[in-house]
DNA sequence: CGATTTTTGGCAAACGTTTGCTATAAATCG
DNA sequence: CGATTTATAGCAAACGTTTGCCAAAAATCG
């Protein structure tokens, strides 16, 4: 009955609900219902099933499943192709504190890389149309679409992490990028700093948006005019990170009147920028001081230990899950909400009161 | 016939092969063989359909699929739970280099996390046994097996990856550990430098064996005994990358006889210990010269600039997923070979002459 | 122009589950 | 002890594809 025609003896792979109903002798469908319902089967038929089901190595086949019932056991996790790299430091937390959390749930992780060509978009439309995924947590991105599919159509509970797309409707989990750079940037200017270097992501980016709109923000408080403020970068993606820090420290180099204080929209940056500043001859934070943003363990060992602002990816990883599993258990979907995971300064010897 | 009784007039998802077939006048049958087999249906009944399944939005249900064709389309990458974070810098890297290679071959990605307790071990044998996953592709760990199930015997094609299992019958592909260290030790030798430092991963881990027995070899061919190195660390796991390199640090303060060079088996580890010897007044390389295992970018920014082996990681997964694509179109299963791919010194400003 | 081959399209049976419905056996009740 | 309820198990129909087989139509040939 086993549908491999090994002329060994070796069991191997392969045994069906219908050979474990056959040895327990009971009808497939109790076979069924005892593997899966709780109190629908008589304890002892149960007890013979489960045997006979571990003496065959039986593992359901979950697509027969899956098309039975119409839904997949798979989440898809959407990671945009340039952050991917930048934020190489925290991808690998996100991925693990998310894949513990759905297993936990019952459900496994799927990637996909959303590059900016057709291709990669229109890929990711036929896994959430092609009925193979469950739900869907997109990194940072907006939402795929291209010839008349838009992911927003999928009818798929979608969770949007790092990126704020309640006001599309959107669940969303996010750090609160501006308000952590804005103190931050109010802490420089209590310690003194009066002129700014900001290394910037990629144009346009929302995280870029928001994190220099934080700056502005704490300059406007304190009463500076936004020229205090000299924004480098910004037309790399932030696949280039480290690249981004190497041409700001060009680009320093030429300003007439130092700034005496640098934010960094990213760790890489920060690092790479910090390395060549040295290279040149300034001390930190003698000379400027540094803080940068995503929190990762390298900076403590930097030299000096660099000042970053942590993203607690992990627990947004964790939440983004639990309003996936909610969004999936629910026939009504709730408001889209957003939910704010704060970031948190860590303070470390690359900041400083200015020398003069 | 649309299977969601949305009241309005929205199609969203969900049309059906049996639509397109009605819309465009044919058999079902004749949908399928026109969006799949080349050449077996006319020309003009093709386009209709074409024309039809894109008006519809139509998108294959990848389970009815799978089901009926007996395989999946899914691949699985196994990350060892402990491994994950040590190599935090390029895991990123390697699964975005074997997506890409999976998804040209029309194949998707799954992530699964094989941690040391028997429930990870048993989820990824349900996924192999579940017929949910095609092939596998297993990054630096032993195969799981747990009561009877083995992954070996599911039937799955399986290539490792960074662990050399080819002895046992598994197609795997790995860079030159034992070499790369062994050259690395003997140009260090070759330098000057008679007493080493060795910081350790896992006790017992293939690539600690591997790398420490290079740099053993080295140590023979020039004529040094087994004294002249010193290990530190391998009671961590590599998920504590950073703090072996701190623990080691305190353990190098301690010696009396101090080594001139230190050989570190991870970027994070030497990366840590370089931050804390600093703090402790010693110069690199001046006092100590420092080279490490991976290739993170990160490396080239640290100061003094870290000299490290770079580990081809987009090249192996790459060639991990021609191994694996390879395996799934024969039914042959071809003999289990080693696949190499040799890793080469990055030399930077951390390695020099010792002084006396 | 009839006979034979080739192309094309349709029918229906799978794939391995789940589940509504029904039938039986057991248990409870009056 | 017969009648009614409740627990348990089985039958068979789905789920949305692919594909072997056959029939019809078209093309080719003698």
């Amino acid at each position: 009955m086993n549908k491999n025609k090994d002329v060994t003896g070796e069991e191997q792979s392969g045994a069906l609900m219908a050979d474990v109903a056959r040895l327990a002798g009971v009808a497939i469908s109790t076979v069924s219902r005892a593997l899966a319902n709780p109190g629908r089967v008589n304890e002892k038929t149960r007890a013979k099933i489960n045997a006979a089901a571990r003496q065959l190595g039986y593992t359901p086949n979950a697509m027969a499943r899956g098309l039975r019932v119409g839904k997949s056991n798979i989440i898809m996790i959407i990671l945009p192709g340039s952050l991917y790299y930048g934020a190489s430091q925290v991808i690998p937390q996100v991925l693990q504190s998310i894949n513990k959390s759905l297993i936990q749930g019952g459900y496994n992780l799927m990637i996909a890389n959303l590059d900016r060509d057709e291709i990669s978009e229109r890929h990711i439309l036929d896994l959430a149309f092609g009925g193979s995924v469950r739900g869907v947590i997109i990194l940072s991105s907006k939402l795929p679409e291209v010839d008349g599919r838009s992911l927003a159509n999928s009818g798929l509970p979608i969770v949007s992490m790092l990126l704020d797309m309640s006001d599309a409707g959107l669940q969303s989990v996010v750090t609160n990028d501006r308000e952590a750079v804005r103190d931050v940037t109010a802490e420089l200017i209590r310690l003194g700093h009066r002129r700014f270097f900001y290394l910037a992501g990629p144009e346009g980016n929302y995280h870029d948006v928001e994190r220099y709109g934080g700056v502005l923000e704490a300059l406007e408080a304190a009463g500076l005019s936004e020229d205090s403020v000299h924004r480098s970068g910004g037309h790399l993606d932030y696949q280039h990170g480290f690249d981004i820090g190497v041409q700001a420290a060009d680009d320093f180099a030429e300003l007439t009147e130092k700034p005496t204080a640098v934010i960094a929209t990213s760790d890489d940056m920060a690092i790479s920028f910090v390395s060549r500043i040295q290279g040149a001859g300034l001390r930190i934070p003698g000379d400027l001081s540094v803080v940068s943003f995503d929190g990762s363990p390298v900076c403590e060992f930097c030299s000096p230990p660099l000042s970053t602002i942590k993203q607690p990816v992990e627990e947004m990883g964790r939440a983004a899950v639990d309003l996936l599993l909610d969004a999936i258990g629910q026939r009504q979907n709730t408001a889209a909400v957003r939910t704010v995971i704060r970031s948190s300064l860590i303070l470390r010897e690359s900041i400083a009161a200015p020398k003069n």
